[in-house]
RNA sequence: CGGGGUGUGGCGCAGUUGGUAGCGCGCCUGGUUUGGGACCAGGAGGCCCAGAGUUCAAGUCUCUGCACUCCGACCA
């Protein structure tokens, strides 16, 4: 395609960090507000984000889970009871001191997730094993006092779902971890166009309570990777420092099994940074607000109008997210502008097509045109749709596998991330002191322990003792 | 929290040796156009980030803040 727009968005190429926030701001999903770290969601990047919560939502209703909504305000007393999730989130807690003109007795941290809410709840409302499961979701904005903040990827503020679920059994709930884990997945590959690593957390990187912690693990455009998705097996740890009890069948006192998941707005952040390109925004078909948009050639001749309502109306039946635009722009300036936005399909309309009973689509993936009778709009539109939708996944699993690479050495390591960046598939013992070492030498984190392992060795790629376990390394976002 | 960058109409920028603010885009009105960011005419819009200095005079010089942004460290 050819090179565009250049005096509005930064080449990738040059700076992808101001690439990524020209694009978001040209393209009008996000503005500025006067805080730093709080972002206002546009209409546009709105309605991504409902696309996705529509889709989730769906999903967890049919798994069983309901939605609730809990308080925005934590007691700092409540925050305390679990020790490690306290020492996890308390550096970026934001207080409320004082109501009204009163200063507090106890000062109330603003949510930075709502573990300890839930359990403070369950503690007083579950009671016997005819209560569990407990599969609660809420929708909800979080906040985290970040130091480096920027659009989607670090928000002070941000909006996500967080599931919170409540099991009799350790089996039961370290399958709803794994479960969750692959609903995630499902909505990156199927809807986002975006191929995971789904896997296990190293102790090091997992959640601040969790026993476990598994992830998806997305790689962007940049070859950097996006942490996309978490989900959380907590064992019974915080049931016991909540005193979370429940009378079995037996009715003996017992402590329940917990789980957490999150997947928040940084996926929007994640497709910008896996589908995008010079020309701006490119949207997965899927999740798209808008899957085509009908551009009307010379708007004053007479039937051009006429026919391009039609077409919208045939469209708009055939359920594709359609619209006309009709405003006195140049056509020139209309494609490049629903180009930057990302639209996945571009349907033009003037005179000439009329005259052949046709009209012309190009696709905003690869940039090819092609004409469509008008008597195979619906079904052709809808072909062009899934191939985009595919070719998409395609480019961004290419993407992934070209650039995950084996190593055996810290050396071959550094090489590879210094050469190439991406992923690197290496072996490791399994000792913190060995990951710290990935840190300071290669400037790598652990992103994940796969679950689809490989043997790229049979030593530690640090300390060369035997291991039988690969981690696929990166830098992370 | 460290390092860099930037603060002048909505956005991007000019602004000379200090002399009281301009350009492009966008926006509004009308008209002509329309197959890759059209053209003409008219118009609206500014406590020059803030505070304190220096000076007859500060967008410009000097301090001190603040904000945003990028890159690191830390985190979804």
């Amino acid at each position: 395609m050819k090179e565009k727009n250049v005096e509005q968005i930064t080449d990738m190429d040059v700076d992808f960090g101001q690439w990524f926030t020209d694009v978001v701001v040209r393209a009008e999903l996000i503005a500025y507000s006067g805080a730093k770290g709080f972002f206002i969601l546009r209409p546009y990047g709105y309605a991504i984000w409902e696309n996705m919560q529509n889709i989730l939502d769906k999903r967890f209703k049919e798994l069983g889970h309901e939605n609730v909504s809990m308080p925005l305000l934590i007691p700092e007393s409540l925050l305390q009871m679990e020790k490690d999730h306290v020492d996890g989130f308390a550096p970026e807690c934001a207080w409320v001191t004082v109501g009204g003109s009163e200063e507090l007795e106890e000062r109330l941290c603003i949510r930075p997730t709502s573990e300890v809410l839930f359990c403070d709840h369950w503690a007083q409302v579950v009671k016997s094993w005819r209560d569990l499961p407990l599969l609660y979701n809420q929708w909800c904005s979080v906040l985290r006092w970040e130091k480096s903040t920027r659009p989607f990827l670090r928000h002070r503020e941000f909006l996500w779902q967080e599931g919170h679920t409540l099991h009799t059994t350790a089996e039961e709930a370290l399958e709803e971890t794994e479960q969750m884990l692959e609903v995630y997945a499902e909505l990156y590959e199927d809807y986002l166009a975006m191929p995971v690593v789904k896997g296990r957390k190293t102790e090091r990187e997992k959640f601040a309570g969790a026993e476990r912690t598994y992830s998806v693990e997305c790689m962007m455009h940049d070859k950097k990777a996006l942490q996309s998705g978490t989900t959380h097996y907590f064992g019974d740890g915080f049931a016991r420092a909540f005193n979370i009890t429940y009378a079995d069948k037996e009715n003996k006192l017992s402590y329940p099994h917990q789980t957490s998941w999150g997947l928040s707005t940084r996926s929007i952040g994640g497709i910008i940074m896996t589908h995008g390109d010079n020309n701006g925004l490119s949207l997965p078909p899927r999740i798209a607000p808008i899957q085509a948009v009908i551009i009307p050639i010379a708007t004053q001749k007479p039937g051009v109008l006429e026919k391009a309502e039609e077409l919208n109306k045939r469209l708009k039946a055939a359920n594709v997210r359609i619209k006309v635009d009709t405003s006195d722009r140049s056509p020139g300036w209309k494609f490049a502008e629903h180009e930057m936005k990302g639209i996945p399909l571009r349907i033009e309309i003037g005179p000439k097509d009329i005259e052949n009973n046709q009209c012309v689509a190009a696709r905003r993936d690869t940039g090819e045109k092609v004409s469509i009778p008008l008597n195979e709009l619906e079904t052709k539109v809808e072909e062009l749709l899934e191939d985009i939708q595919k070719s998409l996944y395609n480019r961004a699993k290419e993407n992934l596998i070209n650039n995950t690479r084996p190593a055996k050495t810290l050396n071959e390591v550094k090489s590879i991330i210094n050469e190439h960046g991406g992923f690197i598939e290496a072996m490791w013992c399994g000792s913190d002191a060995c990951e710290v070492k990935m840190k300071e030498d290669a400037g790598v984190t652990s992103r994940c322990i796969p679950f689809e392992q490989k043997q790229v060795g049979d030593v530690c790629v640090v300390c060369k003792a035997p291991a039988d376990t690969m981690v696929v390394w990166g830098v992370a976002y």
